[in-house]
DNA sequence: TAAGATACCTGGCGACACAAGGCATACACC
DNA sequence: GGTGTATGCCTTGTGTCGCCAGGTATCTTA
């Protein structure tokens, strides 16, 4: 598990929009699935995960929807926009690049990476 | 350039730490190595870089000493103490440990990575 | 009845990147 | 002498956001 939660900060938004874009919809779903996609390294807390997914619709990226489950409980559940997912390709080359940069500088083997 | 100044929280200090374990000893020059080693993608502005080598004096990771330099100007050299040592080694692990899990997350290739 | 999983939300706190401002010296050029 | 550029350090204020801790509610299982 990651302890230092700023590394999260850059990252949470485009892996929101990833796991979403994968076909995970509502909060508690994509909690999980950034939790096992992740080997458990990666965990977004409930008070990180449910302002940010806030923040995601707010800004247009997100359309939700309330339904309820076969159980009988509340959902939300989330749908990229067109806009959403214009955002998510940006980010991914962002990340793609700042991790790139990182790696370099850390001297730590990145994508493309040489052979033996 | 990475716009996102999120991203980079998470990753400074060990940045700073690597640049200064490689021999960049003050403020200035730092900041022109991060720029340069990282192909221009990241900058470290003046009000982020400044007070990151504070904290990272004061949690005794840097020992720091002012000198004059060949022209006269005055200059504030950071070292390394066993303490940023360590603690750079492990925020090397956790970088790549994160890194790893979101390139996962988002499809991206990562270190280890296949070869054609 | 009680516990545990599911499923959502929020207020307050602390950390920190950045913008914008400040201060001072060296050097080149006109 | 004046002006611009590079060097070199610093701080205050502002906004963002991850996390903690707490709340609410339903369903299943023991």
């Amino acid at each position: 598990m990651i302890a230092n939660s700023d590394l999260l900060r850059g990252a949470l938004e485009p892996i929101l929009l990833e796991v979403i874009a994968a076909g995970k919809t509502y909060g508690y779903e994509i909690a999980k699935a950034i939790q096992e996609q992740s080997g458990g390294e990666l965990l977004a807390q409930e008070g990180t995960l449910y302002p940010a997914l806030h923040r995601l619709e707010k800004r247009g990226y997100l359309r939700a929807e309330w339904k309820r489950s076969p159980e009988g409980r509340q959902r939300k559940h989330y749908r990229m926009t067109a806009a959403g997912a214009r955002h998510l390709k940006a980010l991914r080359a962002e990340w793609a690049a700042f991790s790139r940069s990182v790696n370099q500088i850390l001297g730590i083997a990145h994508a493309g990476c040489a052979v033996a």
